[in-house]
DNA sequence: AACGTAGGCCAACGACTGTTGACCGTCCAG
DNA sequence: CTGGACGGTCAACAGTCGTTGGCCTACGTT
């Protein structure tokens, strides 16, 4: 009932001409949560950005909420880190983050989104252990520490986010790659390899 | 018009009865926002909750965003670090947000609904100034070096607070105030002292 | 050529919102 | 004793929202 689903027939069967619109609702919907997060968002103004009707956003997506989570899928795409010395995982890691942020608009808008109101519960932590856990754990020896390591990275690469991306702090804002690099990578290298203190 | 200030007359010259009823509307306002958020959080929650009809918290507000930003006023109470020695700087620090977002929770609340939505933009940034500020400039030589050296203490501070209490990451949530204080007062400590790397 | 079906639009419903204005009791000053 | 301001309630307005169901059109298949 609630459960909208897809085509039945995943993909490559039919042409499917609709692909085009649902990409176009899915991309409209991610500028307009982006910019006015979930609320004030409203399935007219988006279904008016792809240039159709709402009533097709409730077709394809069943719901806002459903709208929303088809949206907020994030990919952190972790690159294989099996080539980065461990004195170097530090430095690695915050180069990563600040550019895939800095490439992807909607990290920086599901991080505003995600955190404004609880809709997505344990989403965020299932992104920590799924996507952050395992390129941590490539730099830790003990498995045990691998989930308080991966929070404490995450912690300041979440912080810096909201300072350079949600509240955009001069100070932050008109540092350089290298200047966050140079701050932050040492601080990352410790929380991945520092004995327990 | 949409300025509808508190008695004229501040304070002491009468009793104004009405202050108790103020102040339950104030109370209910920030649960409520903490709770749901800005826009699930609803005038007429709010006035139920403190006991009385939502007119009057337009009487005494003006509207919706004016009470938002009457609940919104984030005191981080910085104490006198006069007494701290330089070396000690990072802890005292840690410390002190530590003690402060536990004991109120009103500032988790309002770090959620700021981030939210941009409604009081720039207010972020007065209270990194403000508050913050004053305090990072004590333990730092360069006047030049404070914005950047409290931008980067907060990013730390704020990444923190919303793992430990916006997403409540289990492996945040379980570690003791001397933990966290381990893992991040070096941290901090750099921020404030270190060279400019 | 006939037809089922997928893609899409239109108009409306019901619920809920912030906000407003009219009204009422109670206390204090004159 | 009387009038007015204060603290407060009630009911309603106007608007917007998510969501629904009916209807239309074009196309691919048979």
């Amino acid at each position: 009932m609630t459960e909208n689903s897809p085509p039945a027939d995943s993909g490559t069967l039919r042409p499917r001409r609709s692909e085009a619109t649902r990409a176009a609702i899915l991309r409209a919907a991610l500028a307009r949560f982006a910019a006015d997060g979930y609320e004030r968002a409203t399935i007219r103004a988006i279904a008016r950005d792809a240039g159709i009707d709402p009533s097709m956003v409730m077709r394809y997506y069943g719901s806002k909420e459903g709208l929303f989570r088809a949206a907020s899928e994030i990919d952190l795409r972790m690159p294989d880190f099996s080539g980065v010395r461990p004195a170097e995982a530090g430095e690695a890691l915050v180069r990563h983050f600040l550019q895939r942020w800095e490439e992807d608009d909607s990290l920086a808008a599901m991080l505003r989104v995600g955190l404004a109101s609880g809709l997505d519960e344990g989403r965020q932590q299932a992104l920590l252990e799924g996507q952050v856990g395992p390129a941590v754990a490539r730099f830790c020896a003990a498995a045990a520490d691998v989930p308080r390591r991966t929070a404490l990275v995450a912690s300041q690469m979440i912080g810096m986010a909201v300072l350079r991306y949600l509240v955009e702090v001069p100070a932050v804002t008109s540092m350089t790659h290298d200047e966050v690099v140079a701050w932050l990578a040492p601080t990352v290298q410790r929380y991945l390899t520092a004995e327990n203190p």
